[in-house]
DNA sequence: GTCTATAATTGGATAGAC
DNA sequence: GTCTATCCAATTATAGAC
């Protein structure tokens, strides 16, 4: 097998920090099949270990609560090690926030206008909730990074996440304008699905206090999710 | 006047570190009059210009984001003079987030069986959402904190809000049972409440990127305490 | 009470051997 | 690619004069 590696991974041998560098700044999207040679990926899953270790920590405590130690130990690797597979630590935090829009935008994509409302609605909540059980830990990052004013996201907010609320927005609009919604202004029910979803990820801490439990547990993650889904669709109000 | 202080200010006088150090650790509530001299007078409006200087820094950038230097200056004193009034940096955390707790936990105590529960939760989530449009710095505080594992705020949380929310869950579940409200766990109710009310402090900077608006607006603020008692007391379901 | 040093530590980042 | 050693900047906190 190491005989094997051709061209793409002599190449790469020769090349030192530049190259990895720009390697860096690729999203960690699929690759094309030839371009994975072996060296290639003990490289990406290196820095997928690396990434997985500073979300973990950036979540609980931080960009400025953690530190480039802790993220290497955690992932165990050395400090300087870490820091030849990212230039520094902002780099290394903003990597992490790149990766986190995506899972954050993907469920509402689903939403079209054929659909049932009603029913896109509670697939929503409920992948949502998934998420919030699943990867608590982006949910936390990406609030804390919202509190902060999104330094660092928010030109991808003026544009990515705006273009596809707006799309949203209109099949929304439709549902309303078919009768088949009540009348709600499209961007306050967004807020509204996002802000009851999220919490059960950003103050886990709370619910847990309140609760005595977490979403961990399948009959606790079940009520929830329909708690959640009957007052958004049906509210409160006694029928 | 200053002749007028007498015995309490003459202690204080003679007293250094350590009685500074015990009224540092008072809760800010009211106090005696007989106690109220000119000097604590001063003394607690120095304070109290700290610790709202401190609020703001920390509400942004956390514990760690925010260095003493920054604190001091905002509040437009030296940063040996601010550590004369607070032992340490974390002693300073530790005051601001006492504050919060109690302007964090008000409104819900409003809460009582005999009201109609329509009108009760109809005025909490104006009264929430005056908060954060009013105070946001105190609510992504908070949010800050729960997301770090509300380290600090543990302990209380245990007692304090666990049994302010356990009372109103029994209202709440009175008026499912006298048939006023559709049924619901009291619990997932006031999650859905506190997250929807809080999400246009924490995430205003989303907020404002998606609606181009924020809740200074007056007729933004009325639409959305409309389109949030809407959702909630009677959903989204077309009638 | 307030200020000017300054001590003491942490932590990000680099140099250079292997 | 990985490691050790080290530099350097930023900060917390204290000492001591006024």
């Amino acid at each position: 097998m190491p005989k094997t590696s051709g061209g793409a991974a002599a190449a790469l041998k020769t090349a030192t920090k530049p190259s990895l560098r720009a390697l860096a700044k690729r999203p960690s999207g699929p690759r094309s099949p030839a371009a994975v040679s072996r060296r290639m990926r003990q490289i990406e899953d290196k820095r997928s270990v690396i990434l997985a270790a500073a979300l973990g920590l950036f979540s609980r405590y931080g960009l400025h609560g953690t530190s480039v130690d802790q993220v290497a130990a955690r992932a165990d690797v050395s400090k300087s090690n870490l820091l030849y597979y990212f230039a520094n630590k902002e780099e290394l935090y903003v990597s992490v926030l790149r990766d986190l829009l995506a899972v954050w935008l993907e469920p509402l994509r689903g939403f079209s206008a054929e659909q049932d409302p009603r029913e896109a609605i509670a697939a929503y909540i409920r992948r949502k909730l998934v998420i919030s059980r699943d990867q608590p830990d982006a949910s936390r990052l990406f609030c804390l990074e919202m509190i902060q004013g999104a330094p660092l996201l928010r030109d991808e907010l003026g544009r990515e996440l705006r273009d596809l609320v707006d799309r949203k927005s209109e099949v929304v609009r439709a549902w309303v304008a078919a009768g088949k919604l009540a009348p709600v202004d499209p961007h306050h029910l967004i807020f509204a699905l996002w802000a009851i979803t999220q919490h059960y990820a950003d103050f886990a801490v709370q619910v847990q206090a309140i609760t005595g439990r977490t979403l961990a547990e399948p009959a606790f993650f079940e009520e929830t999710v329909d708690n959640v889904q009957r007052i958004v669709l049906q509210g409160i109000s006694a029928s």
